[in-house]
DNA sequence: CTATAAACCTGCTGGC
DNA sequence: TGCCAGCAGGTTTATA
């Protein structure tokens, strides 16, 4: 599930990849990727423009386009960015019950290093590639949105409207702006349990279901606590939590719970570092009891019972 | 208004 | 071994 980090991740990858490409033509083979605008005007639209940019808010990927135009990229549950070099190979004869299941075949383990390619002489073919829309760019590169489950959404939004593309996104979590005292004033009246508050990217943008559980495990908070009840040292510590679990994840380029890869088609490796998100029944690293596992507003939640009591008010 | 639930999807798991 | 119901997940939309 790609959350703050795994975005950041890929969003930095990107930056350094396609700057000043051109996108020739997009082939959109599911058409509710395309959230906005319709499928016509959205291919009309997006042909021939130059990427300009690529940043980051929230859980949103954001590429700055020529003609004053951002395309927004939210890839919800399993979403993914693979970049191809120029001549690769999309076998479409392999096609199984999904029609739009494509077999690529190439050096797949490939990187990049100061703007040149390097394949490595491994000979791994992707198999099963869940494209939902491929973006062919001017140089031969052909940047694929592969999305199993078919969640994500790619949108194309005139400059000006892009409040309207990120719906009303809360703080971000890394930047300067985002304060203890910023944190307190936006939990202040919430009386949810803090595990939804922390999921609501109205009040912070990036926080998923993992890192809202490492953040509270960090502070040693309980999911259910109610919001207003936590004290200002438990909301400094809080503070503390999620900015820590996120420049830990980014670093190590992200958690590849189930399908997240990167831009290269490489795992990242903040699963290695997770301390509770199912973690279930497996002893908590600091005091040994076994991490439990609970459902809180839908959302599977885990946390240490000793650790993280949950304190009558 | 708030809170809860369903819908969107399909690969995977576990029970029988 | 094989079948299938049920689960997972972020976000939006519908319902109470």
């Amino acid at each position: 599930m790609p959350e703050l980090p795994e975005v950041e991740h890929t969003t930095r990858q990107l930056r350094d990849a396609i700057i000043g490409a051109t996108i020739r033509e997009v082939l959109v083979f599911w058409e509710r990727t395309i959230g906005h605008p319709d499928l016509p005007d959205f291919l009309a639209e997006i042909a021939d423009r130059d990427i300009l940019g690529v940043r980051r808010r929230g859980k949103f990927l954001i590429l700055d386009l020529s003609g004053e135009l951002i395309l927004t990229i939210h890839r919800r549950m399993t979403g993914n960015l693979l970049l191809l070099p120029p001549g690769w190979e999309i076998d479409t004869s392999l096609k199984t019950s999904d029609p739009f299941t494509w077999n690529i075949k190439g050096p797949f383990i490939h990187r990049y290093s100061t703007g040149n390619a390097e394949t490595t002489t491994d000979e791994t073919s992707l198999d099963l590639l869940y494209c939902r829309a491929c973006f062919n760019l001017a140089d031969g590169r052909r940047l694929l949105f592969t999305d199993p489950r078919k969640f994500g959404r790619i949108e194309l939004w005139p400059r000006e409207r892009e409040q309207e593309a990120l719906k009303s996104l809360g703080t971000e979590p890394l930047s300067e702006d985002f304060t203890p005292e910023i944190l307190a004033k936006s939990l202040a009246g919430c009386k949810s349990p803090i595990k939804q508050v922390l999921l609501n990217q109205e009040v912070i943008a990036g926080l998923g279901n993992i890192y809202a559980d490492e953040a509270l495990y960090y502070a040693s908070i309980h999911p259910l606590r109610h919001t207003n009840s936590l004290t200002p040292a438990e909301v400094q510590l809080l503070h503390k939590g999620i900015v820590s679990v996120l420049t830990q994840a980014i670093e190590h380029g992200g958690t590849s719970f189930s399908e997240y890869r990167d831009l290269w088609g490489e795992a990242g490796n903040n699963y290695n570092h997770v301390l509770v998100y199912h973690q279930q029944g497996k002893p908590c690293q600091r005091c040994g009891t076994p991490i439990e596992r609970i459902v809180v507003a839908q959302r599977s939640t885990h946390f240490c019972p000793k650790c993280q009591k949950l304190t009558l008010e």
